[in-house]
DNA sequence: TTTAGCACTCTCGCCATTGGAGTGCCAGAA
DNA sequence: TTCTGGCACTCCAATGGCGAGAGTGCTAAA
């Protein structure tokens, strides 16, 4: 396995660029004359052989040009590309956009959408997760028919939260206003959190010493509260961008995508593994570990709401994307969404 | 202009229920075998060029079979096809699935999903609009930073929706109280629309005679109310479904499909027009004058819930699609989701 | 170590061929 | 008048052959 020189390098760098470019096989005359090395097409040849030892690239027939490999992409976006920083004009639209939105829904909602328009591929946002975080500011509790609880939650930060839950018995609609004030009083302020773990002793201590009423509002609000664990979710936008793209024109694979985007599911797992780590992630064809993205790039961002990282965001797109025109949008996006998402609310 | 005679609609109705099973052109050696009748592949031949002289056949080429027109499956889904009732356990299928769900909005993802599954194509569930009906239950004003305050509106039926409006001062948490006790005891019982209508003259009426902070909530109320007017939405299912259908195969037509189902708009409009109608209607291939779906039929229906009609439900598929089968199973899962509707909250 | 040259291989688009399916039409039968 | 058998014809789809073009691998010389 020969090491790998500096012109190997050069040339798997423009072998990719140029590939990205236009989606054809490069051969070696082409590639001597755009590497910019002064080097005869017989010599790059010689170097592509030692690039394919290495599988750094693959030549799809004996008379085709070289295309890179996976490893070939994993090199190259590790340590061989150039970021190309975002045009001014960029900028001010990904700005413009989300600085004039308020709601949080909207604004998780509109950062995909840019996000998959200027790309032109498929773009997914995590919804925040504040795991307890925000903190506890009113609760409702609204009688419906009998037996039934409608129970509404709101935080901090003007997030609204309601279920309906059922009732050992029928509450007069004074009981429940009672108990709404007994829970608004006592747990104002508190974190999401610390009013959960409050419930659980309060539900362990000796009921006696409580008035009957307020637990059953305890009851209730546990209800809500435990039940609101799972509800992780994503915004997709753009799907369709990648019809476009003749990588994944087989109709089966696409369709295996499009589940994979309506089920969420793997989309969401693989998200969750890119909030950890700092900054971009990137996950390269099969080193996803889901089938549905084989054919797939997937870069990702961690955007942060009041400097904690709450969710992330990213794209989908052919494994032959513009990486370097990609990274530097998903990175910007994810920083805007996150002062978009702090600003409000405070 | 020769007027058909009961053998060519026989021939017709054949040759369509051929079509749809297996999609090739049909000729008229296999169409004399099918039809039941006693008569010669040449025969056939002359009641087909009748056939074609009225549209309702077609010829892709000069030696391929008949396939039927537009006009053709018109003519079927009026007065030629037998709809099969279902079977009992497609019956059970929905009924047992639908009959175990309370909450509204799940309801219809379920009715969607279950439609979607069903008939393998794609399903579309207009939400129930209920234009002001709902009586009026409970609203909540919550402070949050200055001049931001969250109006929670709840209906009747347990319906919870939410807003963050602006002010033109900041108000302290007891005024707020004051203004959602005022409102309540106002208006409780209303139904939205009259709400709305009270607001109207309310706002007109002197204002001195009101005290400033109740003018402030009327004014909070309103802002709210007004704003829910357009929030038509459609649930949609099984979208990739449609991957699978050769006619659609064409990637660009699969596009502009899915940009439909995504916009929403057309969609929307198109379920409109057949909320109207009393019960199924089919939109087939241009007929519904939207593009996208020139290669597609739309069978909807509307449902009702207690009584009324609230929203439409229907399916999207290829012009070459199971009527047969599809319409019953929209049909009764209109019915269903009525009931369904129907039972909770009351 | 690099380069030029050369034979070789593979794909792709083009064309001609062929078999099959189905039609249209006509003349004769019912 | 209506139906039918027969026949010539048309068109598609699949097949195989062919040539051009692109690019490679290898070798021998600079």
């Amino acid at each position: 396995m020969p090491a790998i020189t500096t012109r190997a390098e050069i040339l798997l760098r423009t072998l990719i660029e140029r590939y990205i470019a236009d989606g054809h096989p490069v051969g070696s005359r082409t590639l001597a004359r755009q590497a910019g090395l002064v080097l005869s097409p017989a010599t790059v040849r010689n170097v592509m052989v030692d690039l394919e030892e290495m599988g750094l690239v693959h030549s799809p027939h004996t008379s085709a040009g070289r295309v890179p490999t996976q490893l070939g992409y994993r090199m190259f976006v590790d340590s061989l590309l150039k970021v190309r920083s975002l045009t001014a004009a960029q900028l001010r639209k990904l700005e413009g956009e989300l600085a004039s939105i308020e709601d949080p829904q909207q604004l998780i909602g509109a950062a995909s959408s840019m996000l998959s328009q200027i790309t032109r591929l498929a773009a997914v946002v995590m919804v925040p997760r504040r795991e307890g975080k925000p903190a506890f500011r009113q609760i409702d509790f609204v009688g419906l028919s009998a037996n039934r609880v409608l129970v509404i939650l709101v935080t901090e930060d003007g997030q609204v939260q309601n279920r309906v839950i059922h009732t050992d018995r029928d509450y007069s609609p004074s009981e429940l206003v009672q108990a709404g004030n007994y829970f608004n009083r006592t747990y104002a302020g508190l974190s999401l959190g610390e009013v959960k773990r409050a419930l659980l002793s309060e539900m362990q201590a000796d009921s006696e010493s409580m008035q009957r009423m307020m637990s059953v509002a305890v009851a209730m609000a546990r209800k809500m509260l435990s039940e609101d664990d799972g509800d992780d979710d994503l915004v997709v936008s753009g799907e369709s961008n990648l019809m476009e793209i003749p990588e994944l024109g087989d109709l089966h694979k696409l369709r295996k995508l499009f589940d994979a985007f309506t089920a969420k599911r793997d989309l969401l797992h693989l998200l969750d593994r890119s909030i950890r780590a700092g900054g971009i992630k990137i996950f390269i064809g099969s080193e996803s570990g889901y089938d549905a993205f084989e054919d797939c790039s997937v870069v990702t961002a961690p955007y942060r709401s009041d400097n904690e990282v709450v969710g992330t965001l990213g794209v989908v797109g052919p494994t032959r994307m513009a990486y370097e025109q990609v990274i530097p949008i998903v990175d910007m996006t994810a920083k805007l969404l996150g002062v978009a998402l702090s600003q409000d609310y405070r």
